[in-house]
DNA sequence: GTGGTCTAGACCACC
DNA sequence: GTGGTCTAGACCACG
């Protein structure tokens, strides 16, 4: 798994951390019980404090995407967290709406936003 | 047009108006030429701060998306602003990666993913 | 609200500070609503460092006992996190457990345990 | 006697294992004088570092409620330690608070609470 | 080696 | 003023 990190991006760099990890699982390109990086190795590679990186993890952990076990290492849940069906499509509601509405004020006809999404979803490991 | 502000939420509140704002332009329910209320009027009818307000204005009339004629009021632009058609699909992938990341970890199949835009594109129009 | 902190003791200071807003809510010594010291004056009224306070602060926001808001402060709860019936009970068993662990290992009769908790309740504001 | 133990808790596995038998023993389910399964033993059984069983068994030694004898095994004291009277209720007061404070917090009466408590006791003698 | 906590500063964004 | 983020270290507990 290959982590970037935009320090002068206006996300803070633990956010961009949870969200690439987040992407990673969504997408299968890491494996429910993998083990991550420790956060002091991750913390060098991006060259950013190890801290930063910890709250990344701590993060995760409370929304039940990864857990960690002292003196092993963090590892993503074997189990991802349920959500309940009556969520489910609430939770996708707020993201649509951005996308929908980023589209039509750039222009961009509501077929091609759709070739855009099958694209991307080529690009997630099934 | 019906605006809401939550202190709580993790969006600054001046950014809360601009998204809700974008999105009313974007979905049609402000037509351009149209005016805005006043900050003032505005950030009493939100019980907010009047900078607040001003802030939001401020920003978006910097994007183009409305302009101030002084003396007269706040409208919203005639014309949208351009964007350049090589950053029009830059600018979708963000928020279309996160739709489908959300949509994977909760477990939604991508063709629900597609009738749930179909929908809100329903919505917008009117 | 008077908190004081003991750097020795074995529970994180983190930890010691939100025990000690958990209780002072659950005993109404703080009312839904109140806005609590600033993370920075709290932390220089225990001697601590602001991260620390913050980290307690953080911790409690996000099990919904507090709610901060950018700028203005943070404020204990207007509505206090509803718990599900079915895990009210559930609850409370663990610490049941151990409450009656240790006074048979104390060789305290059931009855004394009884009256101590008669008796802390009455220090708890009804 | 059945242990479990929960790598993802936030009380370090020695300190899980050592609850258990200190709730045992003050429930009845580890009579005095009784043997104990080797610290090997019990690694194996529990799938963790046999280091980790023999801390516990050390500590729980040290507290003076096991004890070994070189070459026989491990086994519970026929004498609990002696708590200073002083000490007796003193040691109670923070689960006592603790317990209680969850119930206010979760909205369960006090009756219910020392309901919960006959309950527990029932079954702990047995 | 791992994670867990803590410090003493700094700079920024927000209201 | 408030909270939000980040740094570069340190020490401890755990397995």
């Amino acid at each position: 798994m290959q982590l970037h990190v935009n320090p002068s991006d206006e996300l803070p760099i633990y956010r961009q951390i949870m969200r690439q990890i987040i992407d990673a699982v969504a997408g299968g390109r890491i494996a429910p019980g993998e083990q991550l990086p420790s956060h002091r190795d991750l913390a060098e590679q991006l060259v950013i404090a190890p801290l930063t990186v910890k709250k990344a993890y701590d993060e995760l952990e409370r929304q039940g995407l990864i857990a960690t076990q002292r003196g092993r290492g963090t590892f993503v849940s074997a189990q991802l967290p349920a959500v309940k069906p009556e969520q489910r499509l609430e939770r996708l509601r707020d993201p649509a709406q951005r996308l929908l509405s980023q589209a039509a004020l750039s222009g961009v006809p509501f077929e091609e936003v759709l070739d855009l999404l099958q694209e991307i979803r080529k690009g997630m490991a099934q």
